[in-house]
DNA sequence: TAACGATTGTGAAACCATTCACAAATATGA
DNA sequence: TCATATTTGTGAATGGTTTCACAATCGTTA
C-alpha cells in the first residue's frame, strides 16, 4: 500500500520521474523481469541509482536490500501514488486538429483517462459523432461537467478563445487543467494547470542548435 | 545584438521562461506598450521581477534603469537568442492523429517552423497529399533528409516503432528531435531530444489530485 | 548457521536555481 | 540644473534538488 507518510513537498522532478519508471517498470514486467535494481533502472533511464530510490523514498521502502524491487508491486504502488490505478472522467473542449486528435489517442484511456464529454462553440461541429461521443455546444458546460462527474479539461481550443473556456470549466467545477493552447492561463491557487505547447519544445531545441558549440567568448 | 557573452550553463528553466518572454512581449507590443519594467512583466507571467532580469542578464543587458525594457527590442533579442529570428526545416515522421494535427498547427510555421518532409511507412499513405507535401517513404530518409536541409524531427509514430525511427533519422544527420512517442528514446550525447508526451502531464494532474488535501498522516 | 556480496534507505555534502538587497544609472519634474 | 523617484544589473544569501557515502539489511551459498 503507498504510505501516508509526510508527503508533503514534492517536488514535480519527482513527479515527472515517478511516470518514467512507471513505464519502464511496464516494460520490465513484459520482459520477464521479476525484481529490479536501482542501479539497473537508473542505466535505463539514463539517471542515477540515488535519484531513484530517493524519489521512492518519499512515499515509502518498496525495495529488499540485496535484492532490488519487485517490479510488479512497485508499479502497482506508482499507480496508487499517481492515482492511476483508477478512472478519471475527462472533458475535451475544442475540436480542431489537436483535439480531434486526442479523441483517437489510445493511450489516454489506457491510463485510465477517459473522455466523456467533448465540447465546441461551433454549430457545425455540435451534434457530430467522434468515436461515439457527440459533441455538446460549450454553452451547456455548467449543467454536463457535473452531471457526468468530470475531474479533468482538456483545452485545445485556439489561444484566443483558451482563457474564456478555462475560466468556464472551472466555473463548472473542475479543478484540474491540460492547457494545449499558446497562451499563459490565469488560474486561482486551489486548480491544478498543466501546459503542453510545442511551440516552446521546439524554440527549446532552436536554441541548442544555435548555441550548439558552447560558443565561449570574450 | 544578442552578445556572446560567457553563456555557458544556462537552465533550462531559463529557456523555457524566454519562450514565455517572448510570448508575452508580442502580446505587450499588440497592446501599444512601448517599454515594459521587470516588474510588470513579472506580474503578468506569476514570476518574480528578480528572476526576470535574472534571466535577461544572462545574455546582456537590454533595459535602461529608471525605465525599464524597451518592448520590440527585446523582442528581438529573444528572437536570436532562442534562434527563431529564422527558418528551421523540420521533418514530420508519421502521419497519425497526432501527425496530422501537426500538419494544420498554424502555430508551426508562425514561429519559423517549416515542415518540408513527411515520412509514414503506411503504403497506403505515402504518395499521399497533406496541405500540399508529398508523404515520403521512411526508407528514403537517408536520402531526402540531407537534401532538404532538415534541422529538426517531430516524431509522431506509435511507441514501438519510434527508437528506430529515432535511430534513422540521426542517422541521416538530424541533430534536433521532438518526440510525440510515449517512450524514452535513447540519442547520442550530441543529439538534441525533447519529449511532449501527454501521458506524462496527465498524471502530474491525476497526482495532485489525489493529494489535494495536503495527507499529512504519521 | 555463518560469512559474503549485493542493494536499499537516508543523513550529509555538493551543487544549482531563485530571491534578496542595494549600488549604479536613468528618467522626470520643478 | 538639481533633487527625487524608478528600475536595472548583480554579488551574496537563501532555498531546493541531486549526488555521495555508508550503515543496515537481506539473499545466497557453503
Amino acid at each position: 500500500m503507498a504510505t501516508n507518510r509526510k508527503l508533503r513537498k514534492i517536488s514535480d522532478s519527482t513527479i515527472h520521474r515517478l511516470s518514467i519508471y512507471y513505464r519502464a517498470l511496464l516494460a520490465l514486467e513484459k520482459e520477464g523481469y521479476d525484481t529490479i535494481s536501482s542501479k539497473e533502472l537508473a542505466k535505463r533511464e539514463k539517471l542515477t541509482p540515488a535519484q531513484v530510490r530517493k524519489d521512492l523514498s518519499f512515499f515509502g521502502s518498496f525495495g529488499t536490500r540485496g535484492l532490488g524491487y519487485p517490479v510488479k508491486q512497485l508499479m502497482q504502488e506508482i499507480a496508487e501514488i499517481l492515482g492511476i490505478n483508477r478512472a478519471w472522467n475527462v472533458a475535451l473542449i475544442g475540436v480542431g486538429n489537436v483535439g480531434s486528435a486526442l479523441v483517437s489517442y489510445k493511450e489516454f484511456a489506457k491510463q485510465g483517462f477517459v473522455i466523456r464529454l467533448i465540447f465546441d462553440n461551433d454549430q457545425r461541429k455540435i451534434g457530430s459523432n467522434h468515436k461515439g461521443i457527440i459533441v455538446s455546444d460549450v454553452a451547456d458546460m455548467a449543467s454536463l461537467i457535473p452531471e457526468h462527474n468530470i475531474s479533468i479539461a482538456v483545452i485545445t481550443v485556439p489561444g484566443s478563445a483558451a482563457q474564456k473556456v478555462c475560466d468556464g470549466v472551472i466555473e463548472s467545477g473542475v479543478r484540474a487543467i491540460l492547457n494545449f493552447a499558446p497562451v499563459n492561463l490565469r488560474v486561482p491557487n486551489d486548480v491544478f494547470l498543466r501546459n503542453e505547447n510545442m511551440a516552446i519544445e521546439l524554440e527549446h531545441l532552436s536554441f541548442s542548435l544555435r548555441n550548439q558549440e558552447p560558443m565561449i567568448a570574450e
